[in-house]
DNA sequence: TTGCCTGTTGGACGATCGTACAACAACGGC
DNA sequence: GCCGTTGTTGTACGATCGTCCAACAGGCAA
């Protein structure tokens, strides 16, 4: 009889997935205080080694965690866009309020967030993340204000206003849950967008 | 001749004061992940082994400075609500703007607050100071929402929504400055006051 | 089956972490 | 001036950190 294999080969862009969610769950589960390479491999089921085989330190290996959970969010919201239909209001409601149901009212998703958060101020590279993400994260949502009938001259202002507001919301409700209900925080952002859209000036 | 005295004596109040505020500005500077016994020390000019002195480990500490730097931030809001005068309307627009200038709207402060929130999911304690907190915060935002008017069964909801909304542009402001300046912001955040007090429907 | 390639392991290494403690010295009382 | 109190120092200790690399072994070609 054979003993069972010790391990098991992975296609490199497998393994490096592998590690990438295993580092955004320690995150989420320690913080950036305990997301250690030992801990990110022991969570992964591989050795320690094998981070250094995969990424240049530990360091490259958070900011491509950073990239990747980005883009989770994003596809989440771009999806709840496409499943809203062609209505713009029914649009720009599907992106805003997709905040605050699964997979990104996630608390796991926000304490990984907050652990990139807490690198933006010793990590430049992480900074620039930063920036580049939010601000694309802002021009789809002026795009979706815009086919709303927001005039130009305000688009940027609003932008920033439904930004601000849809991350708090989505802040509070992962920090504390038993505060809010998502639904209410549906209703808030949605009566946001009834004075934007429909100035009672 | 005498040789210079190598350390000087403080009150026990004094020291822990530095102490605390020593780790408020490593917290700020390096993140939680940076905030080391030693680095904290060197920072407040005392040897390392004065921080197991005076608090039962790091991790009292950081909860400590956790509950002076909200204090600060309370002072600050308070001082600025004293500022305005009697008017109710004033007294609120007070208090929701000074997130917006000095000091609360700094950068280091923030990098301050991010550390903390970095630490709401592994330690029970701070999650626990968050919550209380929070809702002392949001109890003083329903009592100036109330002078102005507002109705009590939108007062829950209005408070959530007002502090979101301040949260999420403090937010901004402070990670990326560049973006919007807080003249905007405050503008932004009168504005939703405004769609508050005079509900158009 | 045999042998090569390389993904993977597991431990060594120096640095740094939090903590504890004996020795030192500043300061008030005598 | 001297002494006792105690705030403060500096270091030792074990644990854990990131990194590195020689050795091992799974999987494929021949």
């Amino acid at each position: 009889m054979k003993p069972a294999p010790s391990f098991r080969r992975s296609e490199p862009d497998a393994r490096r997935q592998s590690l990438i969610e295993a580092c955004a769950r320690v995150l989420a589960k320690a913080g950036a205080t305990g997301a250690s390479v030992r801990a990110i491999a022991t969570e992964a089921g591989v050795s320690p080694g094998l981070v250094g085989h995969y990424f240049d330190g530990v360091d490259a290996l958070v900011a491509a965690t950073y990239h990747h959970v980005d883009g989770k969010v994003a596809a989440a919201l771009d999806a709840a866009v496409l499943a809203a239909g062609p209505a713009p209001r029914a649009r720009l409601e599907a992106f805003v309020t997709a905040s605050f149901a699964p997979p990104i009212a996630d608390p796991q998703l926000l304490a990984t967030w907050i652990a990139f958060w807490s690198l933006v101020t010793a990590r430049p590279d992480i900074a620039r993340q930063h920036d580049e993400q939010y601000a694309g994260y802002r021009a789809r949502l002026e795009a979706l204000l815009r086919n709303c009938g927001l005039a130009d001259s305000a688009l940027r202002i609003a932008a920033i206003s439904v930004t601000a507001l849809v991350d708090g919301l989505w802040l509070e409700l992962c920090l504390s849950p038993a505060c809010f209900s998502a639904k209410e925080a549906g209703t808030i952002a949605r009566r946001h967008l009834d004075a934007l859209t429909s100035p009672a000036g």
